[in-house]
RNA sequence: GCGCCCGUAGCUCAACUGGAUAGAGCACCGGCCUUCUAAGCCGGCGGUUGCAGGUUCGAUUCCUGCCGGGCGCGCCA
């Protein structure tokens, strides 16, 4: 993680609030004599959630805290916060443990407005207003469109959104974006690949080049234009070939090459066709991967491209608000920005000594534009071979005057894929990966959607075939919508059974829910709102994925334990409420990752 | 050489950003279907958190130094 925005905690729940003021009376009642004045500043009062329920159901260590500057015992300081903590309806007892944590006990019940409020609210519950309508971008994916994404590409995919959909449930205000790189050489490149293929089409016969894109997904595009053009781009290829530097794997020259080859097919056929070759192609292929995104679940509000920063000047622009800031000067013939102003580890190119604009006077023009457009917050999601990246995009924010705490930049670790418990061999350069689109064919959406974003983002995935296809008990997918469709199948039966499930009198006898296992169910649902929040927060999909695990755990432990349709009307409602409270929380948990809640499976 | 990420049970990973006895799944062993879907449940086994120091009431978490793995250090994109 690379991130320049100070760490924020989710709003408490309305009983962390409760015990955190009750908290807060007791110290402030405490006598100087104890604890004095001066070993009370910058110790602020957090409500901790215990992980053992031994330990009840809050703790504090707030007299652990305090314990060093007051020079005493901290068991002793706990006793008399205890002593002086206002009374409270919610609070079963309260004591102390280990070396001084204050344990906090509810009563049986005090979860159960949170039932309420999950089937009140519905699809909202667990939204919250942490971001508090802020505007916030997040870049993703932007692959160049020179191919088919990758599986690479698709934890991008899943990561992104599923981040945008977390801040969006969070009260962002959230733009999706996806930068597309449609200047540069590695479109000339891909134009002449393109036309290459379009020649071999037409008949001739040559040797492709070591560095074009040789992936079968060209031959398509080519076919496209040879019925558009017909043979009027044809060319013999004699004088296509004649006099370039030599073409070699291994050897220096490759670049040199492919470069010549571009200016050659340019002068062969003309600009203005080369460029329609290259606009063709680049069409294509962004038309492909945004269909594939889109049968992904993943949708962006913004497509932006790279080529009109240069086209209406914005890169011009840039450039000329650097200088004038004076983070530009000239070296041997080219224009360069003093990046190691604002700490980066060397200065960076702007334009070439021939005239030509990096790729990286765009960014610049592009960072410039989205400063401009207003965001609080600007996430670059990037690949972990980027992370050299950093530091220029912040040199680049502060010398264009940014905020620097707008900008977050997190880096994604590689995917590696295993099947039969081997690993699948990828290499771009064979044109030999595994495409997104193969990938969701082979094991869905909704495992590829789960997978992609089970691990934390800055761990390595490895990724399971085998297991994200399993149908059975092993892949964490299933079980997840395995509780789900358990609740819609307990309401059928209902049905079948001539019963009617009224959630008015279910939520009147929640005092009902007396078993451990539906202690646990509630206590986790409620749990739901602050932990969403610390997700989005966090930008951590992942702790989505384990918690949702976690609540279907506790209710397939549940199901396992008690029957829901029982002559006691009074519990069967009150059962039954639960059940459809757990499946709203399934259910918008799911739907913020991108995974599908079936009710029958 | 410099920089970023990672190192936790046999395997894949968590650990609420410094809290209590480090938790899940898989694998392995043993139980549970005539009752709302067994795509499920329950129990057991499994740890010197890479190593060595430091900071403190308390360290998987913060600092320093090593070791191991991944990635990056272009007038390429």
């Amino acid at each position: 993680m690379y991130t320049f925005a100070p760490c924020q905690f989710a709003t408490d729940p309305a009983l962390k609030a409760a015990i955190e003021s009750l908290l807060n009376s007791a110290l402030t009642a405490l006598p100087e004599t104890l604890v004095p004045a001066e070993a009370r500043g910058g110790i602020d009062i957090e409500v901790l959630n215990t992980k053992d329920e031994k330990h009840g159901d809050f703790a504090s260590n707030l007299a652990m805290r305090l314990a060093k500057g007051a020079r005493q015992n901290p068991r002793k300081i706990a006793q008399a916060l205890i002593d002086a903590l206002p009374a409270n309806d919610s609070l079963a007892k309260v004591e102390i443990a280990g070396a001084g944590f204050i344990n906090f006990f509810l009563k049986q019940g005090a979860y159960n407005a949170e039932i309420a409020r999950a089937l009140a609210e519905g699809e909202a519950y667990g939204c919250s207003r942490l971001g508090a309508g802020e505007k916030a971008q997040v870049e993703f994916v932007s692959a160049n469109p020179t191919g088919p994404l990758h599986v690479g590409h698709g934890r991008h995919a899943a990561y992104g959104a599923c981040v945008a959909n977390l801040l969006t449930a969070a009260g962002y205000e959230v733009q999706r974006e996806y930068y597309v790189n449609d200047a540069g050489r590695q479109m000339e490149i891909l134009a002449v690949s393109t036309w290459l293929r379009y020649l071999e089409l037409c008949g001739e016969r040559l040797t492709f080049p070591v560095n074009g894109y040789v992936g079968d997904y060209i031959v398509p595009i080519a076919r496209i234009l040879e019925e558009r053009e017909g043979a009027a781009l044809r060319v013999p290829c004699a004088p296509l070939f004649a006099e370039l530097p030599k073409d070699e794997p291994e050897g220096g020259d490759k670049d040199k090459y492919i470069d010549a080859l571009i200016v050659r097919a340019r002068e062969l056929i003309g600009a203005p066709a080369f460029r329609r070759v290259q606009d063709l192609a680049t069409n294509n292929i962004l038309d492909d991967i945004r269909e594939d995104l889109l049968e992904f679940g993943v949708s962006f509000d913004s497509w932006f491209s790279e080529r009109s920063l240069s086209d209406d000047g914005s890169v011009d622009k840039a450039i000329a608000k650097l200088q004038q800031g004076g983070h530009a000067y000239l070296k041997e013939g080219a224009l360069w920005f003093k990046s190691t102003d604002f700490g980066d580890e060397k200065d960076r190119v702007m334009i070439r000594d021939n005239g030509v604009k990096t790729y990286f006077s765009s960014d610049i023009a592009y960072i410039f534009n989205k400063l401009g457009r207003g965001f609080r917050h600007l996430l670059y999601l990037l690949g972990a071979d980027h992370h050299g990246y950093a530091p220029r995009l912040r040199a680049m924010l502060l010398a264009l005057g940014g905020p620097p705490e707008s900008l977050e930049v997190r880096f994604l670790q590689f995917v590696t894929l295993f099947r039969g418990g081997e690993k699948v061999q990828m290499s771009t350069r064979s044109g030999k990966f595994v495409t997104l689109r193969e990938l969701r064919g082979e094991v869905g959406n909704d495992a590829a959607r789960l997978f992609y974003v089970m691990r934390s983002n800055d761990q390595h995935l490895d990724f399971d075939l085998d297991l994200a296809k399993a149908r059975s008990n092993d892949n964490p997918v299933y079980y997840i919508q395995y509780a789900h469709a358990r609740v819609s199948s307990v309401l059928k039966q209902l049905n079948e059974r001539g019963l009617k499930h009224d959630a008015g009198d279910g939520l009147k006898s929640l005092d009902r829910l007396t078993e451990p296992q539906e202690q646990q169910l509630v206590k986790r649902l409620s749990a739901y709102p602050e932990m969403l929040g610390q997700c989005a927060l966090q930008r951590a999909p992942h702790a989505l994925v384990h918690y949702l695990r976690d609540l279907a755990n506790d209710f397939h432990t549940y199901y396992s334990a008690h029957q829901f349709i029982v002559e006691d009307q009074a519990v069967r409602d009150a059962r039954l409420t639960l059940s459809l409270a757990t499946q709203v929380v399934i259910r918008n948990g799911l739907k913020l990752l991108g995974v599908s809640a079936p009710d029958t499976m």
